[in-house]
DNA sequence: TGTAGCATGTAAGCCGTTACATGATTGA
DNA sequence: TCAATCATGTAACGGCTTACATGCTACA
């Protein structure tokens, strides 16, 4: 009667993210996910988060509580309750985890690298190194603050993952950017 | 009054592919794409390949003519004219490509390992690695196919990288099965 | 004769984004 | 007092997918 289709993987992803964070507002859990989601699912947007939690809610999977904050202000915290931990652990038994999508814009622009300038290509990938860099100093940010914590060994993996991920995007981009600096001067 | 929102990328994609092909139906287009942009852009739905062409159309940018096919079977083929050659250069000279984006299921559900078994986390980097040893072989036959060929240089250095790419993720997942079988272990 | 591949679309609909709107609290 | 942050949403809409519909051609 509630549960027609399955839901969105995201919806999953920050149902998941409240299995480390007991009680959480939108706004932290978007926090949350901008922490780690970001690096390896999304980094969605506010209305997205609170657009899922409200679906969380209807499902029956985390409880909603007024709360009072700093001063008098009130905002909502949502909880996973125990039919939205048993919903998480049976999608995670159940149901296959597909192959990874990869939306990479600096991989599609050196495809077409026969349309411009070999000093272009060069300093496109000069840029993908300086983010690579930034996106790598604030994985290991994060992971320094989670590294000695027990509960968080699993979230810790996936980050030494993601500066392995990155390292290797990093050395990838230095040999092709050698490779092309060879064939300039070779022409 | 004919370019008021920009293209999304996938059109700039398929427009990309076009400049190697001559002249193709939509349904060699999506052929290309499952050789190329599926390793690291998205394997478009053939009927978004054919949406695309025809905003590609619309636009000015490709030019659509009829031509019979095998038998007295008539299809439409597809070619890059001046118009679209000169937008895709502008487009990658003047915008910046986007740090990539990587939806990582396996990932996702390592993140959540403590909710499941040892054996289960396991099970899926197994299966993970398999996915990953077929791709490599695709994309492995895939560049096989063009290695001798100039004119696709730059695809080349883009499968190479994405075989790399595999071999760092098989890596990686290796010592994450090899670190999780240890902890087992000891517990 | 039937199936796989070639070929081209339309319709419905979900996921997720940007833009917009609103307002409280904290600290410089 | 002003800006940044906290906090919560609604509306519009674009991109892309799946499902559906249609029909030809080649070949076993």
């Amino acid at each position: 009667m509630s549960q027609e289709r399955p839901l969105p993987t995201t919806a999953y992803a920050l149902l998941g993210l409240l299995t480390f964070g007991q009680e959480l507002t939108g706004y932290e859990l978007k926090q949350w996910a901008d922490a780690t989601l970001r690096f390896y699912w999304v980094s969605p947007a506010m209305s997205q988060v609170y657009t899922e939690l409200d679906r969380l809610r209807r499902h029956g999977l985390v409880d909603a509580r007024e709360s009072e904050g700093p001063g008098s202000r009130v905002t909502t915290r949502y909880r996973i309750n125990d039919h939205g931990s048993q919903e998480l652990r049976r999608w995670l038994a159940e149901s296959d985890a597909d192959f990874p999508v990869l939306k990479h814009p600096v991989a599609l622009r050196l495809l077409l690298g026969h349309l411009v300038d070999p000093a272009a290509v060069l300093a496109m990938l000069e840029q993908y190194d300086g983010q690579l860099a930034e996106r790598r100093a604030d994985l290991q940010k994060i992971l320094d603050g989670i590294e000695e914590d027990d509960a968080f060994r699993f979230p810790a993996r996936v980050a030494r993952w993601g500066l392995r991920y990155y390292d290797a995007e990093a050395a990838i981009s230095r040999d092709l950017r050698e490779e092309i600096e060879r064939e300039r001067r070779r022409r």
